[in-house]
DNA sequence: CGGCATCCACATGGATACTG
DNA sequence: CAGTATCCATGTGGATGCCG
């Protein structure tokens, strides 16, 4: 199956389309995070290190927006963030990045 | 063999290393216009729709700098960028970035 | 060909404080 | 717990013109 893996007009390609969603600072982790469990606001902050809340309620916004995460409200009003099918399908190269990432950090 | 996947410390993951990388607006499209052959400055603007030479150059001293891509001029003057063993061992995880933004760009 | 110099606009993120 | 509201600093990229 041939992919078009090449830029097809000014300003779009593939490539570009995964990279401005990975390249926001937080996005991956975020991901990353919601790959192991669903999680709360707060849960979800504290184990991304460092993170702001301001950043973080940014990050989960665009990230709804791009369908990658749902929110839901449970019965006794705590709030689950996890990923949806789409958000699901971004494992693989999650850890790619984050295997490419432990192996060459030092090189960079 | 268990990589660390996680952050380790503040402001440190190993995601976030690959993501810094790879989520500058033209990165990603310059190593894979680079995995297809080496190239000099013009030919990769142009291969590359739409970027400014101010933006190209900064990427490619960027690159350069992480030991990504390298420079080297030829005997006749001419400029040629290609890739270091770094640089291509990129090239499953930007050609899996083609193909998931290839697949999920009408959905995001 | 292979850039550099400017200037400018907007995107992104951090810090801090506050709220129901 | 799950955010909002401000303010501010810097990052990042675009446009244009010039140069050897």
């Amino acid at each position: 199956m041939e992919l078009p893996t090449w830029c097809e007009a000014e300003d779009w390609c593939p490539i570009t389309v995964t990279s401005q969603l990975l390249g926001r600072k937080w996005h991956p982790v975020i991901i990353h995070r919601l790959l192991q469990k669903p999680m709360g606001f707060n849960e979800l902050k504290r184990e991304s290190n460092g993170i702001s809340a301001k950043v973080l309620t940014e990050s989960l916004e665009d990230l709804r927006k791009k369908k990658i995460i749902e929110r839901s409200e449970m019965d006794d009003n705590a709030v689950r963030y996890n990923l949806t099918d789409t958000g699901k399908s971004l494992e693989p190269l999650i850890n790619s990045m984050a295997e490419w990432g432990a192996e060459n950090a030092d090189k960079l």
